[in-house]
DNA sequence: AAAAAATGCCCAGCCACACCGAGGAAAATT
DNA sequence: AATTTTCCTCGGTGTGGCTGGGCATTTTTT
């Protein structure tokens, strides 16, 4: 059984690994996204590599085994389960889960996660529009593309959001966008590169190209 | 926060004093409900006690503070709201919640406890018929008897089950008893106290008297 | 009251986990 | 080749939890 730590460092990296495909996974990078220092990671790598779950040669980065994939996909997995239970069944709002999240992810029962994909009706997306990996550890890539890369005229409809901490969802619901709402560019300000978007066909709504980068549409 | 293990001990000390109200909770009896050794007692115990969370004075048994006391209950509140939730929701035999529910009480979040509280319409008693603290920590005495008590020709319905680790429930339902069953004592065997029962006025079971005193009606 | 038995404390130590600063080695950049 | 950046190594800290063996205390028996 990996500790909670040992969980959350497979997650970050597997996640940070995603991100950029190309890049190896370096170790302040690790740090930062765990906001810990490199010596504890270096640390921590030199035990998940002993235990097999990566591969780690110094200086070059580290990629997960096929055992520490799996894990980490077990582990992103019960997270955006338990997110879709916490919104869905419980009424929580999108922007107040992740914490909870954080904690559930690590109970340990097979059983139980089986239960609660069929008690949600086997949900492929949380409520923040990121895939739920399949046990087998299948992920669904999402048909999304970057709000910001439509052109003036495209339509969509809004599927998932990039940067969850809390501020941004905030920052949406009170702009009035929400996921599954219907967009349209109605222009796009070349100098900035801010867009006007129609909003369900009913409001207007202006966003800087910054907030463009961190929403999916479909 | 307290860690699972401080949570764990708190209680089991909690369960060892509402067993026997009369008695003090000795070492020896936390090790051996914990399976774990005596010296390992003292040591928690030292702990919890310089966290203000029991009374210990020594070779004179233990006593929880009343913060010691909130933080057992608040964790026998969690366990057994979680127990209802799987049984309930999820479609758990009630022999099988006991593990995870174990897991699942140590996951800190009141406005989650809260909302699977409200979820569940404010359950009263858990799956085994113990009943689930309230959020300032009353607890509603059941108004159960033992089974072993009851005299020939009493009635009652089965209510909650002593005895809940995994072989006495399965051996339960073998018999054909569970919670929520009329019961009618036929007969008690005067030489070795044994009960004869009607079942919901259909069947006839035969028990023994350690099996009597392992199930409570009302 | 004394002796014996049971109980429980104390000590010293062990191990796992997680973290960190400082300094120097390696790699990337110029 | 020199400089800058990255990151590994080392030694060390603190916490949490567990343990065996010896001794102290309490309880029971006589
Ligand atoms: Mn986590
Ligand atoms: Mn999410
Ligand atoms: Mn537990
Ligand atoms: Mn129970």
């Amino acid at each position: 059984m990996p500790s909670h730590t040992e969980e959350n460092y497979l997650k970050t990296i597997y996640k940070l690994a995603e991100a950029e495909p190309g890049q190896d996974v370096s170790t302040n990078r690790i740090a930062a996204a765990l906001t810990t220092r490199a010596a504890s990671v270096t640390d921590m790598l030199r035990r998940l590599a002993e235990k097999e779950l990566l591969r780690y040669e110094k200086y070059r980065g580290v990629q997960l085994t096929p055992e520490g994939r799996r894990l980490a996909l077990l582990t992103v997995r019960k997270h955006r389960l338990w997110e879709v239970f916490l919104v869905q069944q419980l009424g929580f709002n999108w922007d107040e889960v992740h914490e909870v999240a954080e904690e559930l992810e690590h109970v340990q029962s097979p059983l139980l996660m089986q239960r609660l994909d069929e008690f949600l009706d086997f949900p492929t997306f949380d409520p923040h529009g990121d895939p739920i990996p399949a046990e087998d550890g299948a992920v669904r890539r999402p048909t999304h593309r970057l709000l910001a890369d439509l052109e003036v005229g495209d339509r969509g409809t809004l599927a998932a959001v990039k940067d969850t901490s809390a501020p941004f969802p905030q920052y949406l619901d009170k702009v009035g966008l929400a996921l599954g709402v219907q967009l349209k560019v109605l222009d796009k300000v070349s100098f900035d590169n801010s867009l006007e978007l129609r909003v369900n066909r009913e409001r207007t709504v202006l966003i800087s190209a910054e907030v463009g980068r961190n929403l999916f549409v479909t």
